[in-house]
DNA sequence: ATATGTTATTTCAAGCTTAAAGTTTCATAT
DNA sequence: ATATGAAACTTTAAGCTTGAAATAACATAT
């Protein structure tokens, strides 16, 4: 789903349109890829693989909210994936002392080596998707890319 | 869902892992945004304005394999998207007298008109939300992501 | 103590997405 | 003509995703 109207129509916000195509084509790519080797692989998904990339992050575990906030996806999302996890035993819910509302979600002994083998998969992936971009490259995209998103938590 | 494990590390594929990373939650932030704009003032996907941004381009209509390709997405997910577009009225699919196995898909009048009117609201956000990064940045980037996108397609 | 509001999470309905299997039509070789 | 395979599309099952409604626990003000 990556389409964008009109690229190739000029005026003002031309550039702008065009680099958001371009952005959302670069990642989709990537995506699309990342998803049929984790499931060809390690026969898991991508969303599952990022929610036990935060959690490897911090070992002492997470609230659902933090996990929603900082994946960037609705609180419901996280619930569902998060389930089928604990189904898996890769991710365990503890419940807290002091706030009955909420649940530190953590790795599993057997999450956490699961994990690590995977990530280990993943990063070459990227290093080899991403191969035609110098690490120089690399890096200046990136400090662009971050620039934006720190202009954009500014404002939101 | 953005978060990619050990962003912090170092290590021979940082650089680009990182790039991976930021990639993704720029595209993340920007889809909810403009998904929730479409919603709100348009009643309508981000889905469904891919596939009529794809078909506003081709006046003399695409078949569901075009499209599919074009929009990076599976076959029977467009399957989808163009029945509820039809139910709306906005998209049609005509017979065609060769080839029985396939229909062309266009917009129809009323497709046509409502996506101008979406379109002109979307290239706005476009720019407003990518406000932050110059035009000149802006042409830069998209070369440098433009490079990656052809020397992807070269291998695959 | 009780009411009122807020926060954390889950549940739900609708829609998106994929991969795989199924259908229909076309193309080609015998 | 018939079989065999390929192509275009749809259907299906499972999972992901959102926004909104529901639930439960906490916090605060009376």
């Amino acid at each position: 789903m990556v389409a964008g109207p009109l690229p190739t129509r000029s005026g003002p916000g031309k550039d702008r349109l065009r680099l958001w195509i371009r952005l959302l084509r670069a990642s989709r790519t990537i995506e699309t890829e990342l998803r049929e080797r984790l499931k060809k692989e390690f026969n898991t998904t991508l969303p599952r693989f990022d929610v036990m990339a935060a959690l490897y992050r911090s070992p002492e575990g997470m609230l659902m909210s933090d996990l929603s906030r900082f994946l960037l996806v609705s609180n419901g999302n996280v619930t569902g994936i998060v389930d089928r996890l604990v189904s898996e035993g890769l991710v365990a819910r503890a419940r807290r002392n002091g706030d009955r509302r909420t649940s530190m979600v953590r790795l599993t002994e057997e999450g956490s080596k699961t994990f690590a083998v995977i990530a280990a998969a993943h990063e070459g992936w990227i290093g080899e998707l991403l191969g035609t971009v110098s690490e120089d490259e690399a890096r200046r995209l990136t400090g662009m890319l971050t620039s934006f998103r720190s202009n954009w938590e500014g404002r939101e």
